[in-house]
DNA sequence: TTGTAGGCGTTATCAA
DNA sequence: TTGATAACGCCTACAA
């Protein structure tokens, strides 16, 4: 197996003790440190994450818990996510838990049995006390794209609000007044504050908001298609829709391909997510781009900061920018 | 913190030795039992994984190694393997690798590092003198997705092969004779065995494979509209096309639409792996289903029957088999 | 700068 | 059935 410090003692002449020091960076005469050297390279040495762990109480492991692997925004995310905390020696427990709060705190508790020293989560909502609980046990967690008010943790958002508001604005200057909205579940966080940009839009420039127009799906391509779908079949359909993720916006994109809707002739849309889908679709696509790679360097980056104790402040808010990006997809409606 | 196995001993009375005993599954006195249950509930005890690996030299951690996080045939494969590992007691390092095969090895590194106990991976071609190499130091890997010659270890793959040439079939069957195909990667198992599986049914129907039809993406949404628009622009367009993974079939049917493609009339489609895809798009897409949840679970019980010892024999392979679903989107070609 | 020695929480051997 | 004790590989006073 792996060579260990008594090894690297035994071929270099020296004592564990001096052997430990200098893997931890101490200091050691000039001859020795070329003599460890080379014992460290000949014996394939690697640190022994256990031993160390169970002697400094720190598994050099955090948790990653999203609600599933096969949403691209996560997985995004989380990919940028395990590359910083892997450029930090930190190796990263991925679950999904299958959007079921049952399941999330199940595997909350495999975490913690396995003394991960942070969390990145994306919470769902009904288990707001036990996690705060977690945080009073002193492990840092650390939310992504949601928050949950009553835990006191950091949080990486995006500024949902001013997105959907500013995605909505564009449509409404161009005189839409009846805009679709393809939204998440009801229960969830990103739902309620990209809708409430989508209203504030509406109310600032006094155009009233239809409910019927406000529709609530799964974040899965399935419901992008039906709620769709659904928009169309009103009397009195939208003349642009707005959709609030990127599955759906791919299952919206197919409903609209499927019934012949010419846009933007007949239909304004602005999509979410996937810069990429933006650009192959014709007419090219409007959307609003989440920085999932910030996001998600931004989280390491937090919850290192925790664990470094370099920042031993209160909860801290981060709320990146999204991006609009304008394109073919959006025209002024005929008066 | 958590409280430890003696202060289990010191609540009951009994020492340390009888209730690391007991935690194992070993037998005790009824009373004592009691007692012990009742320390274990009252103290909130969970067992230190980091002491109990150094001292039986296995960690309980499995490394999980994919080419992209952003792919949702890995992503949901993974979801699966997670969950049936978590389910054994295992926790899992899922790695993306980016399809960068200096980072796979990297990760390798890392995972060895992590002294995990098993790996199951995508490979990448390039490191097979390395994966055996890990291999040969007792650590069981598994192999998903794909296969290395050189690498002796467990593969559970899905008859690619096959599931290539029944879809081929189908569209040779119906007459059709320039069939396009939008494959992977040139240097990928899957695309070389799907490709085969193309070709061998041209060559059992005594139909001719014109190159030209033979498309390399890049497995990404991209390159399957692009490919697709590629093969529409051919002075001698095909009449059908199989498109050999989901975001591919994702671009292609873009571009389908984009053009105004009228599917079957103009043009007969095969697409990849999401069954719900299928369904949503309109006409109703036939396509190759691969068992994502199968293979996730296969791959994680060959792996636990090697960590088991319950497996101690040479390596394995498992060949699943996908399911072809005819639906709409094909059609018999007009004399 | 280097070395000695004790202990982290667990398992396992060997007596009792 | 139970208990005392020596590891596992590492870190860390403390001493030299």
């Amino acid at each position: 197996m792996g060579a260990t410090i008594k090894d690297i003692a035994k071929y270099t002449g020296l004592s564990i003790a001096t052997v430990s020091k200098y893997i931890n960076g101490g200091n050691v005469l000039e001859k020795n440190k070329v003599l460890l050297d080379e014992a460290i390279k000949v014996l394939d040495f690697k640190i022994n994450e256990m031993a160390r762990g169970l002697k400094t109480n720190r598994s050099m492991t955090v948790g990653i818990m999203i609600p599933s692997l096969e949403n691209i925004f996560f997985t995004s995310i989380i990919s940028n996510v395990e590359n910083i905390l892997l450029q930090n020696g930190y190796s990263s427990i991925i679950c999904d838990y299958r959007e079921d709060p049952h399941l999330e705190r199940e595997k909350l508790d495999f975490l913690l049995s396995r003394k991960v020293d942070g969390i990145i989560m994306v919470p769902h909502s009904n288990n707001a006390a036990f996690i705060q609980s977690v945080v009073e046990k002193g492990i840092p967690v650390v939310f992504i794209d949601r928050y949950l008010e009553d835990v006191q943790c950091d949080v990486v958002l995006v500024d949902n609000i001013n997105a959907s508001y500013n995605a909505v604005e564009q449509l409404i200057i161009r005189g839409h007044k009846r805009i679709g909205i393809i939204c998440g579940p009801s229960n969830i966080y990103t739902t309620k504050e990209r809708l409430k940009g989508y209203v504030r839009a509406h109310e600032d420039y006094a155009v009233k908001v239809d409910n019927d127009l406000v529709q609530y799906g799964k974040y899965d391509v399935e419901s992008g298609y039906h709620m769709l779908i659904h928009l169309l079949k009103m009397e009195n359909p939208p003349t642009a829709v707005y959709v609030t993720n990127y599955e759906m916006t791919l299952g919206a994109i197919m409903a609209i391909n499927e019934k012949g809707i010419k846009v933007p002739d007949q239909m304004s849309l602005i999509g979410f997510d996937n810069i990429q889908l933006a650009k192959i679709v014709k007419p090219s696509l409007s959307i609003v781009v989440q920085p999932m790679k910030e996001i998600g360097e931004k989280a390491a980056q937090v919850l290192l900061s925790r664990l470094n104790k370099e920042n031993t402040g209160g909860p801290s808010i981060s709320r990146l920018k999204t991006e609009l990006l304008i394109r073919e997809s959006i025209k002024s409606v005929q008066a």
